[in-house]
DNA sequence: TATTTGAATGACCGGGCGGTCACAATCGAC
DNA sequence: GTCGATTGTGACCGCCCGGTCATTCAAATA
């Protein structure tokens, strides 16, 4: 970002990252068109291409921007993490869309950024943010002396269930959007299945 | 597809369909590009656009084609399908992997329709191909008698599993290649996941 | 008011896209 | 060998892309 834009009057700074934020959110990296980019943001191709240098350069910008909006939020929740796993994961999905219900559009951008992108930009953005990224770390300090398995196939479990709970969390919010609405519902089911995590599918032996 | 594409010499439709399997797997519908499609098989544009009337209609035949090849494969697992949910899921996971063993091309090419993509293609596959996708379905049949919590709720965590093994899988076959030792070591995992999602991760209360 | 200066502009560039079409090549019938 | 029909070809079309830059504009200085 070059210094003409910091020294922007804040409110055209915020059009235009809206503007750019919606359209990547939309649309993704390789999708995104910078003219409409400009055009929703009122300026013109010329400005943009001012402010920064390049497509890519302004993708890193709102990447550096939605993660400085979201770590902190993260972390707060991270330092207070109890050592059962299925109370983390309840809370690391409610921090998840507490910041969804604060921002959807950095939300939707977000979720955009961890996996389809170009190659070059998916490198560049695990450069600058792969430990903060790593910090969402839900499997450090967890206490597995009750587990039944080695820890490592919890884990898997676990990985592959947030998979899946990332992916319904994004249909959802494509579809409903009272984000009160959207919460309560999410957490209630959530919290059925943790228990069944925890407890498994099955009634206890006979 | 136009019929001079049917009357062609099978070793050319060969051809014709692996480098156009191969260019949307790879790039998705949209970053797939019809011209790498014709030089890939060795053709001239004018000649991919007599036989399919365009890149919609191209990418419509390879899904009939895919679907023709994987379905049947599906099914016949299906038919045999015991009513425990864990069993089914692992053979379930087993049938997919044996697809993409038998045929990896089909098989990501498979997987990359059923989500990213143009709208108006995504409608198009659901038309034709929603009810053999449906009938997919883990959930119909499932013995729930000894479920601790409403069916309703399993089936969620099932969801949500099965999308974060579709993606897991998906990584596996982007780096690992040697078909064999990836379904031998998917299978194990998969395994000891099962188990755990049966009991519990906890061990019985004392 | 005339002059300077830095920001804003949009026509324009080269390039890739999906798709077309006038023409060339090929083949079978006689 | 000739001729009509079918198939194959690639230059070309209009469009949109990311990015450039000569020009215009507006505000501060004198």
């Amino acid at each position: 970002m070059n210094d003409s834009f910091r020294r922007l009057p804040d409110e055209k700074k915020r059009r235009i990252r809206d503007a750019a934020l919606e359209e990547f959110a939309q649309r993704g990296f390789d999708g995104a068109s910078t003219n409409r980019i400009v055009a929703a943001a009122g300026i013109s191709k010329g400005s943009l291409f001012k402010y920064f240098s390049s497509k890519d350069e302004l993708y890193i910008y709102l990447a550096d921007e939605t993660m400085a909006e979201i770590i902190p939020i993260m972390k707060s929740r991270i330092a207070a993490l109890p050592s059962d796993i299925a109370e983390r994961i309840g809370l690391m999905s409610e921090a998840i869309i507490d910041i969804y219900v604060a921002n959807p559009r950095y939300y939707r951008f977000f979720m955009g950024m961890l996996d389809a992108g170009a190659r070059h930009i998916q490198m560049e953005i695990m450069k600058r943010h792969g430990e903060a990224l790593g910090f969402m770390d839900l499997f450090s300090g967890v206490d597995d002396r009750r587990f039944r398995l080695p820890a490592e196939s919890v884990f898997l479990l676990i990985k592959w269930l947030f998979a899946g709970i990332k992916q319904e969390l994004f249909e959802l919010t494509s579809v409903q959007n009272d984000p009160g609405l959207l919460k309560q519902g999410f957490m209630e089911r959530l919290d059925t299945v943790l228990d069944l995590m925890e407890h498994g599918i099955y009634r206890s032996e006979a």
